[in-house]
DNA sequence: ATGCCTGAAGGGTTCAGA
């Protein structure tokens, strides 16, 4: 089963990428964020072609900001939107959906972005974060997290520490938070498989930051125990970030051998649809 | 020029993103 996740930053306007992006690496699953749109706009744009490719969708939008959506061709279960006693902001915003899909809890995030340390949207992004962990707590053992986090779990997840110094994204409190929920017994599995390559998912649009491979890896992949025990491969798409039109994401992808007791049975991906092996070496830079 | 792009809303500009 192969699972992704993808800050589209706006489907409306990543239409052009998307489809030939998702025909291109057939997904099982897919977890979306800021799609920007409301639910009906979402079926608007995309209803008809992925009915036509057997997902199942769970979006959760809103006009102009945030959104996420789950898709999926391996069961879409027990939906819920939100995360049960997060603080809402001003309005409540989208930014979760959890769906049971191939036998596996998936949590799509985007999570509160901070802004600045110690403003009134930092303190909603932390509380937001410990009350995700409790849900994720008390749901079942096969379970992942993935999503835009806004966290980047170390100083090798950001192209230099001392640029995001005192900033949003890398400070303790956020870190702390991620590690809560690691410590759940959830494993950052794209770390795990690259464990000291230079591996971002985010990259400025200004200043030539992705041909520099000036970036920040905030979109993370997170497996329970079980689940990462499964994981065959895990990586950054970066070819979706280059060309026309992308967006300042980039998809991390995730393939999963089928499960131990084989109650799940989602058909593998097709050997054209899978990443070139790249062994140890570093991953391919940008061009 | 801490806003070097991009997107959304809405109106000739602003706010947000990380």
């Amino acid at each position: 089963m192969r699972i992704a996740t993808w800050n589209v930053n706006s489907m409306r306007q990543r239409m052009p990428r998307f489809l030939p992006w998702l025909d291109e690496r057939s997904p099982d699953v897919v977890c979306l964020q800021e799609t920007k749109v409301t639910d009906d706009a979402f079926t608007e744009l995309l209803g008809t072609e992925l009915q036509e490719r057997g997902y199942a969708v769970a979006a959760h939008g809103q006009g102009q900001w945030n959104g996420v959506a789950i898709l999926s061709r391996v069961g879409l279960e027990d939906v819920v939107t939100g995360v049960a006693g997060a603080p809402d902001w001003d309005i409540p915003e989208a930014r979760a959906v959890a769906a049971t899909c191939g036998g596996m809890r998936v949590h799509c995030l985007y999570v509160p972005n901070g802004r600045e340390p110690d403003s009134d949207h930092y303190r909603y992004k932390l509380a937001w974060l410990a009350a995700l962990r409790e849900v994720i707590a008390a749901g079942p053992a096969d379970a992942m997290v993935l999503g835009d986090i806004n966290i980047a779990p170390t100083d090798e997840d950001v192209f230099d520490p001392g640029a995001f110094a005192g900033q949003t994204h890398v400070t303790p409190p956020e870190r702390a938070a991620l590690a809560e929920i690691l410590a759940l017994g959830f494993h950052d599995v794209v770390r795990d498989r690259w464990p000291t390559e230079r591996v971002f998912t985010y990259w400025d649009y200004r200043a030539g930051m992705f041909h520099q491979d000036l970036g920040m890896r905030i979109d993370l992949a997170l497996a329970s125990a079980p689940v990462a025990a499964r994981v065959a491969a895990a990586w950054v798409d970066r070819q979706a970030r280059k060309g026309t039109g992308p967006s300042d994401h980039a998809p991390v992808i995730v393939d999963l051998d089928e499960a131990p007791d084989g109650d799940i049975g989602p058909m593998v991906p097709p050997p054209s649809a899978r990443p070139a092996r790249r062994g140890t070496r570093k991953l391919p830079q940008s061009g």
